[in-house]
DNA sequence: TTTGACCTTGCCATAATGGTAAGGTTTAAC
DNA sequence: GTTAAACCTTACCATTATGGCAAGGTCAAA
């Protein structure tokens, strides 16, 4: 009894649009699914499972090239965890770089528009700064 | 004595590409250079400041869209702080929004990280995870 | 049989930046 | 004076992940 969802079903299950699943077998991310006498995509638990698998990568940051390998690594009994291990760690790398980045850019931000009045005057510090030779 | 620069001269001195610049042009966040005959983009000490404001602007993270509205006040002598710190605001309130996302991840993937062993063996509870029907 | 809700492919758009290619120009050296 | 290096020009393509639209085929229910 396997059952077979279609592509907007899929979809529903998995939490990915139709366009996203499409595109993620036409990079080559998915294998190409069997398909209908009318050619509409076929996917059956198996394929849902890996789809919620690429959502949640997703939400945790991870790009699609490094969900490939997630689900490489996923599918190999051989795999090991420290290669899995890795790849987390490096994206948490990213990670905290990408927040040190914002923070930095807060920071300084919240300082120039705490320095601005913002009222009807034309005077700015934000101006002012962002005018400066440095 | 206004000393023109050429595109790469005043990459230099703004911090910014030639090839950016350009873009910067075509896409009317800056108004056409004058040309040399040969057909040369020229820049006087003015643009050059108009770049560096840009540079600084992206620096702090703000969109080309923004810019161009910062630039437009910046030149207008009637402008209202208010409308420069509301930008400024605005700003300040995707990139704490960008930094929650990412701590967000941050936190969980950390988590899933920290319980996976990082060795030779296949188990690992970050692909567990990732994985589950949830 | 009709209609609405699906599905298909293909193309375009986003944001900011880099690369490359083919070709003209200027400058400095020989 | 000619040549070579270091510029400049435009135009096109690529990136990342996602969405939109259009034109057209299909399926199910009324």
């Amino acid at each position: 009894m396997a059952t077979l969802l279609t592509i907007g079903d899929a979809a529903k299950e998995s939490g990915l649009s139709a366009k996203m699943i499409r595109h993620y077998e036409q990079s080559g991310l998915l294998r190409k699914s069997p398909r209908t006498d009318a050619g509409y995509r076929l996917y059956n638990s198996e394929q849902i499972n890996q789809l919620r698998f690429i959502r949640q990568a997703r939400n945790l940051g991870f790009s699609l090239h490094d969900i490939q390998s997630l689900l490489e690594l996923w599918q190999d009994p051989q795999r090991e965890s420290r290669a899995v291990k890795q790849l987390a760690q490096q994206h948490l790398n990213d990670i905290a770089n990408k927040i040190a980045e914002l923070q930095h850019m807060q920071q300084v931000l919240t300082a120039l528009a705490d320095s601005c009045r913002g009222d009807g005057s034309p005077h700015c510090h934000i101006l002012q700064q962002l005018a400066k030779p440095n």
